[in-house]
RNA sequence: GGGGCGUUAACUCAGUCGGUAGAGUAUCUGCCUUUUAAGCAGAGAGUCGCGCGUUCGAGUCGCGCACGCCCCA
């Protein structure tokens, strides 16, 4: 099907008619197991200018064909492939008149086998000298542009294939992130924790308050809802036993869209049984800064054009310190409730009737510290009221034992040791559920499974959520979270 | 949900005061066996996002819609 019938699309295909006309099979897959350019390129490297390998070196790669230089009888052409590129070299009187005329009829986008000899050219740039040349692929649309390449992120991203081909710090970005997930299943798994897998289809949503996605099971004839987080899934395994888990995963929360926020997203939870959250911010100081260091040669990197240190120990500061050092507003204040209620109204905070100090002084957070912690910073002492299912300060009942951390002014984990009172756990449910009975869209429902498996006993434990998508956009300094999900949901295309 | 900006050739972009739709790249034809944003000569290529309106006349002005980006909630 033609979608889009114009003279481009119609020349491409004309000329891979004439080339099938002529006995060349346009999508071949007899050219197999090739090199790697990356493999090959220090053989033409290593040589001087103007001229050859010795007589039987020879190399054999494939790849896409990007720019091509044609002559009368002779032709240069870049070959990429995920490795590399390198320049090729086509001459009529090495290649022969019938090849030479097959080669006259590719195109840039064309994917191609070549084998040849490496060489130099007089300037210098490692090429080969094309001994056959084999079609694979006729590529039947043209690229974009060698010179500015693809820059429209809408086309960009519902073709991301194109954006791949034609930019490569796309493809280093994807690759990064990539390695960044590989990095920290190798950081986990080192420390003895367990990679599983939960459900994505949840009979009831939980572990997060945000709205889910519904969707019906024909068979047993039932609402599920995609997984909003896996917390709940993760902590009956510690009731069963096992004492490191971790799962890296899609969750799907139905709600809008921004820079940092798209409908599926990944998250790494991990648990830990005999640990409390002051562990886990040892373990996430030292995961991130050495997988940073890793990834960019340095625990020094610029977002946006902000410098971060990452090098631990990171900040740590109580929700009320944070307050009065990096908001600046009076440590007495903070600390008096009916000062604090008195102060968020002031800065206009959205507090429902019934809030506390304790939702002044969160809503304060948000509004005045939040994004100023640039460098890292662990942030704890969050009021119980808003965390329903961390475990209570043993000192302070109204505040738990629970961190975020921040940087670049973004929340990119959440931590805290784990309620394990299945009494506790089922009164602050009920009151959740109590809070957000009047929104249909939440659809709050007691788990009562998962309580029952806190009364056969859960140990001692803390957990930790990190949203892989946002620390990938910090360690590739990618701004919008679109630029680190391969696909990322766009509206229906018009036709 | 609100505001701002954008949408013109396959790609990257111009388009003045409302008066025949432009460039570079890419493509095609010819020449060209060391180019690398190859070069020279020539040619073709457009639903100006969609719709309605104003006007003798709309890419341009107005209204609505779609899609995208940014900011705000």
């Amino acid at each position: 099907m033609i979608d889009n019938q114009n003279q481009l699309l119609i020349q491409r295909r004309e000329k891979a008619q004439s080339l099938a006309d002529d006995g060349v099979k346009l999508f071949s897959n007899d050219f197999k197991h090739p090199q790697h350019i990356a493999d090959i390129l220090p053989q033409a490297e290593v040589l001087e200018p103007e001229t050859h390998a010795p007589e039987g070196v020879s190399c054999r790669i494939a790849g896409r064909v990007m720019v091509l230089r044609k002559f009368g009888k002779a032709a240069f052409f870049q070959l990429q492939d995920e490795t590399s590129r390198i320049q090729i070299y086509a001459r009529l009187d090495v290649l022969g008149e019938e090849q030479f005329g097959h080669f006259k009829k590719w195109d840039a986008g064309d994917i191609v086998g070549v084998e040849g000899r490496p060489f130099k050219t007089k300037t210098g740039e490692p090429s080969i000298e094309a001994t056959r040349l084999h079609m694979i692929c006729k590529s039947l649309r043209p690229l974009p542009e060698k010179f500015h390449g693809l820059t429209d992120v809408e086309t960009r991203y519902r073709q991301r294939y194109v954006d791949l081909i034609v930019n490569p710090e796309v493809r280093s970005t994807f690759r990064k992130r990539m390695e960044i997930i590989r990095l920290i299943r190798a950081f986990l798994s080192q420390r003895g924790f367990l990679e599983v897998e939960t459900p994505m289809l949840h009979p009831i949503p939980g572990g997060a308050a945000a709205k889910p996605f519904i969707t019906h099971h024909n068979a047993l004839d039932m609402e599920l809802y995609l997984r909003i987080a896996p917390e709940l899934y993760l902590k009956r395994l510690l009731v069963g036993g096992f004492e490191r888990v971790f799962e890296i995963n899609r969750n799907f929360r139905n709600e809008g869209l921004s820079t940092r926020h798209n409908p599926e997203f990944t998250m790494l939870e991990f648990y830990q049984a005999y640990a409390t959250y002051e562990d886990m911010m040892d373990c996430t100081e030292e995961m991130i800064s050495s997988i940073c260091q890793q990834v960019n040669g340095s625990m020094q990197i610029t977002y946006q054009g902000t410098p971060i240190n990452l090098a631990p120990p990171w900040r740590r500061l109580s929700m009320t310190e944070a307050l009065s050092e990096v908001a600046g507003l009076d440590a007495a204040v903070v600390g008096d409730d009916a000062a604090v209620m008195e102060l968020a109204k002031r800065y206009k905070v959205d507090l429902q009737p019934d809030s506390g100090p304790s939702k002044a002084r969160t809503g304060l957070f948000e509004l005045l510290v939040e994004e100023k912690l640039i460098n890292p910073t662990f942030i704890t002492s969050y009021p119980a009221e808003i965390s329903p299912l961390a475990r209570r300060n043993e000192a302070d009942p109204s505040i738990t034992d629970r961190f975020e951390l921040f940087i670049t002014g973004r929340e990119i984990a959440n931590s805290f040791s784990e309620l394990n009172d299945p009494i506790d756990q089922r009164e602050r449910f009920v009151k959740q559920i109590e809070e957000r009975g009047n929104d249909e869209e939440i659809h709050p429902e007691m788990d009562e499974d998962f309580v029952r498996a806190l009364e056969y006993g859960m140990p001692s434990a803390a957990g930790e959520g990190i949203g892989i998508d946002r620390l990938v956009m910090l360690l590739t300094d990618s701004p919008s979270i679109r630029d680190v999900i391969l696909f990322p949901h766009l509206k229906a295309e018009v036709k």
